[in-house]
RNA sequence: GGGCGAGUGGUGGAAUAGGCAUACACGACGGACUUAAAAUCCGUUCCCCGUAAGGGGGUGCGGGUUCGAUUCCCGCCUCGCCCA
């Protein structure tokens, strides 16, 4: 080995080193505590990893190589989700079977990771793409089939034409796909749907035994949106037909001075009268061009149109209007409304376009100017006047249910989940149909269904998905009685795969079973899940739920999969704009005092933090960052960036930071002829060092605990400074620095650990413990304030009594002055930390 | 409009059971080494007054509680995310 610090050369050292020796593979031992460290394993993309990636997975390495040194058996896994849009656009594209591109991202993404020496166990590696992964996708599907969870229907869906394929509602925003920003419509379709509502209040009530950030959490209470209130029942006035609605407010019923169903609701067209039967068809028929996210903007002007009949309000007898209109949802409650202008704000403006009457009921507002949506005393309504608010709601409800005209009731935001795609690259439903339209789940033994070979993998012509175009595969004949039956042409989204995947990880390679009962209650829960707070939402709930299912089914023994749960930043760079709006890529621009120019011009740029984006010209190769500077320098950096949890801005400088102190390490341990440096010895430390080594093991290890990576490598660094201005180093102690070094620039720590004379890896060493005596300075120094101000600082033995050190402070030359022809009239000493003396 | 989070030097950030504001790093400036540059090493770096000693101000803004507030409370402003 050279003397300069080549991490290059260490980095593939090691990392050679760890695969072959297995370093890092796990193996179920009861001997031991199990800790399950996770990361929400990626979408192979073509584009390879981005600067975004290592951040979560460097800190969840740091904690399992830590952990190991604790003890804990590890479980460390790392795998591709590997199903999605680009490989069957490059499909369609190409004809090339999407397998084939899948399976190349996936290379690239695993060697671009290996480089980072992170300590995944590869024995453990799945892609959900392989048949021998989704075959357990598709076994689940079906307990959620045999339990009647998923069901099929002809409904509007969210269909992006420029996708060929519908989408669920929480991939749509604003009337175009979150992803691409294609333009989405409603179109009807027969689809699969998976009833996650039936797990709407477990998924609510369970969220209170995770440590999940507290954002996280509201951010599915409110997805998941219970809210309490009661059904009322409405008859239509002549007809006798009845419509229920749902509502918060049963207390404000007497205010109702209007009903509105949904364009779709079903008694729409039939109760609307022959006069007014064009408008309102015509409306229906616009309405259902819209999507909801439209329908419900509050800064829309409202539409609707009178059906002509008339509903009776059940508490009063009062003939109200029903109206059709688009802010009301076909898909929330029961899809009809009573409407309560005085104390509903979109009542209110609807009330007040269509001259409807508002009937204030509860008294503290102006319903002159405004709906009043607050407490108040209920007046104008005969069985509850005087009461308030959430008395009132009582008191009405138990009465509608009394007389048999509603009942309280809980509703929830949260909707089914639609569960099919029209696309190619996704599991194949495990199901048959039959000519009499019987649905039949596959036996075991005919799993995995095999998607088919395909030579074009685009939509028909008709619009089915391109399943159909697989003849021989769709037809097909029931395995039990031989009846012919055809497949589903559908697959599933992209989220099947990622529900249960951390199960997988706990037996991987098992054929007989998804996992083994061993394995999962030996591993599960998961202890620490990493990733992007984007999932925030939808993989998070999704995969909850599915975990209940089979919770509920007896497969897995926690009603969680994830017990903690933390999020990262994202990771931001500086871009440079000219005023023309065009962007320029870092290297063609310099520093200019304050400013930027590009260098070919010397034209001015404007600079800002973004997101990183090839439009933007500001990405981050991590390729090339482990190129110049190395693997070790690229996750300590990450990790020295901010707090874990916070977006963050990309700096070369800072790279250059971290990696300077990389080699200030190594300059530390190593001499110029490459042996280790003398100041290495057996004899004993200088006194200082050793209590700053001390202080620095309690602060990296505080530091991992807390997930404060920042501060821990902040501590090292102060360390690392320290070590550098003394001669003698005992070797006990540089053991004890590398050990605490390793888990965040492992290649070093093993190389320097072999410099020492180790013969093995350093990844299974206890970790380094401090001593308490050493963190306990003999003397410490008070800062003294007079009326709170500072004013000076005074030396005292760690243990004198309060009054010596009030005296020492009183006393102190600098003090002094502060307090003469004064009186002092108080005397604070905060032990250890202060002293304030109040005068006057 | 509602919920959550954030606002600290030129920059990333540190410090909260209320107790030295700005650790660590970047950048900048000065110096050493070098024919020179890079690299490396040493030093300075919150602002203002002052040669200095020292003094004053300062954690988005305005109040409050306290001997003492970046931290707690009230009211605002700005930014981010989520929901409407």
């Amino acid at each position: 080995m050279t003397a300069a610090y080549e991490p290059q050369a260490i980095e593939l050292k090691w990392q050679k080193y760890w695969l072959e020796n297995k370093t890092f593979k796990s193996v179920i031992d009861h001997s031991k505590p199990k800790y399950y460290v996770l990361d929400m394993f990626p979408y192979p993309s073509g584009d390879g990893l981005h600067v975004g990636h290592p951040e979560g997975y460097t800190a969840t390495d740091i904690i399992a190589r830590y952990k190991r040194m604790r003890g804990f058996n590890v479980l460390h896994p790392m795998g591709w989700d590997a199903f999605g849009l680009p490989a069957e656009r490059h499909a369609v594209r190409t004809g090339e079977h999407p397998a084939i591109i899948t399976n190349s991202n996936c290379d690239t993404f695993r060697r671009q990771i290996q480089r980072l020496g992170l300590s995944y166990d590869w024995d453990r590696e799945i892609n959900t793409t392989d048949p021998k992964y989704y075959k357990w996708t598709q076994w689940i599907f079906s307990i959620l089939y045999e339990r009647g969870l998923a069901y099929e229907i002809e409904a509007p869906v969210n269909w992006c034409p420029a996708l060929n394929t519908v989408l669920a509602n929480e991939e749509v925003k604003d009337g175009r796909y979150v992803e691409t920003g294609d333009p989405v419509e409603k179109r009807p379709l027969r689809q699969w749907m998976l009833k996650i509502t039936d797990y709407a209040e477990r998924l609510l009530a369970d969220l209170d035994l995770l440590d999940w950030p507290e954002g996280i959490k509201a951010m599915q209470r409110e997805w998941i949106g219970r809210s309490e209130g009661a059904d009322v029942n409405f008859t239509v006035a002549g007809s006798g037909q009845v419509f229920t609605v749902f509502t918060t407010r049963p207390d404000t019923l007497f205010g109702a001075t209007y009903c509105v169903l949904a364009p779709e609701h079903p008694l729409t067209l039939e109760i609307t009268t022959p006069e007014q039967m064009d408008a309102v068809k015509a409306y229906v028929e616009a309405a259902s061009n819209k999507s909801a996210q439209d329908r419900m903007k509050e800064e829309k002007e409202k539409t609707g149109v009178f059906t002509g009949s008339f509903a009776v309000n059940p508490v009063n007898g009062a003939l109200v209007p029903i109206w059709t209109a688009d802010y009301v949802l076909a898909e929330y409650g029961y899809g009809a409304i009573m409407a309560v202008p005085a104390h509903d704000t979109r009542d209110y403006e609807f009330a007040k376009r269509f001259d409807i009457p508002v009937i204030e009921v509860i008294s503290g507002g102006n319903i002159e100017k405004e709906a009043w949506t607050g407490d108040g005393v209920l007046v104008n309504s005969p069985l509850i006047n005087g009461l308030h608010v959430d008395e009132a709601k009582k008191t009405i409800t138990a009465w509608l249910e009394e007389k048999g005209l509603g009942k309280g009731t809980v509703n929830y935001k949260l909707r089914d989940w639609l569960f099919s795609r029209q696309r190619y690259w996704g599991e194949p439903f495990p199901l048959i149909r039959l000519q009499d339209g019987t649905i039949k789940t596959l036996p075991m033994k005919d799993l995995p269904l095999l998607l088919p070979e395909l030579d074009d993998y685009r939509p028909t012509a008709d619009g089915a998905p391109p399943l159909a175009r697989a003849a021989a595969w769709v037809n097909t004949t029931d395995p039990e009685t031989g009846q012919p039956a055809i497949r589903e042409t559908n697959t599933m989204p992209q989220w099947a795969g990622s529900c249960w995947y951390f199960l997988r990880f706990c037996d991987p390679t098992n054929e007989n079973e998804a996992w083994s009962e061993e394995a999962e209650r030996y591993w599960m829960p998961v202890d620490l899940y990493v990733g992007g707070a984007e999932h925030a939402v939808l993989h998070l709930l999704y995969s909850r739920f599915w975990h209940k299912v089979l919770y509920d089914a007896g497969y897995v023994h926690t009603k969680e999969p994830a017990t903690k749960l933390f999020n990262q930043g994202m990771i931001l760079a500086y871009s440079f704009k000219d005023s023309n709006g065009k962007y320029h890529y870092p290297h063609e621009v310099e520093r200019d005092g304050d400013h930027w120019r590009l260098k070919a011009t010397g034209e001015m740029v404007e600079t800002q933090i973004e997101k990183m984006s090839k439009s933007r010209y500001n990405v981050v190769n991590p390729d090339d960052v482990v190129k110049s500077y190395g693997a070790d320098a690229m996750r300590l950096y990450e990790m020295f960036m901010g707090p874990l949890d916070r977006d963050k801005p990309w700096t070369d400088e800072g790279v250059q930071g971290v990696y300077r102190f990389l080699r200030r390490i190594w300059s530390a341990f190593v001499n110029e002829d490459g042996k280790l440096h003398p100041r290495i010895q057996d004899q004993a430390s200088d006194d200082a060092l050793l209590r700053e080594l001390h202080k620095t093991i309690k602060a990296v290890t505080d530091g991992i605990e807390s997930l404060s990576f920042n501060t821990a490598i902040a501590r090292m660094m102060e360390f690392v400074n320290a070590l550098l201005k003394t001669a003698s180093f005992d070797r006990k102690s540089a053991e004890s620095f590398l050990l605490l070094l390793a888990p965040f620039a492992p290649h070093l720590a093993e190389e320097l650990w072999e410099k020492m004379g180790k013969d093995t890896t350093l990844a299974y060493e206890n970790w380094p413990s401090f001593d308490p005596a050493l963190l306990v300075e003999d003397n410490i120094e008070i800062p003294v304030q007079v009326l709170g101000k500072l004013r000076g600082r005074i030396m005292v033995p760690a243990s004198a009594p309060e009054a010596d050190i009030l005296t020492a402070a009183k006393t102190d030359p600098k003090i002094a002055p502060h307090l003469e022809g004064k009186a002092v009239v108080k005397e604070i000493y905060v032990p250890g930390k202060m002293v304030n003396l109040i005068v006057k």
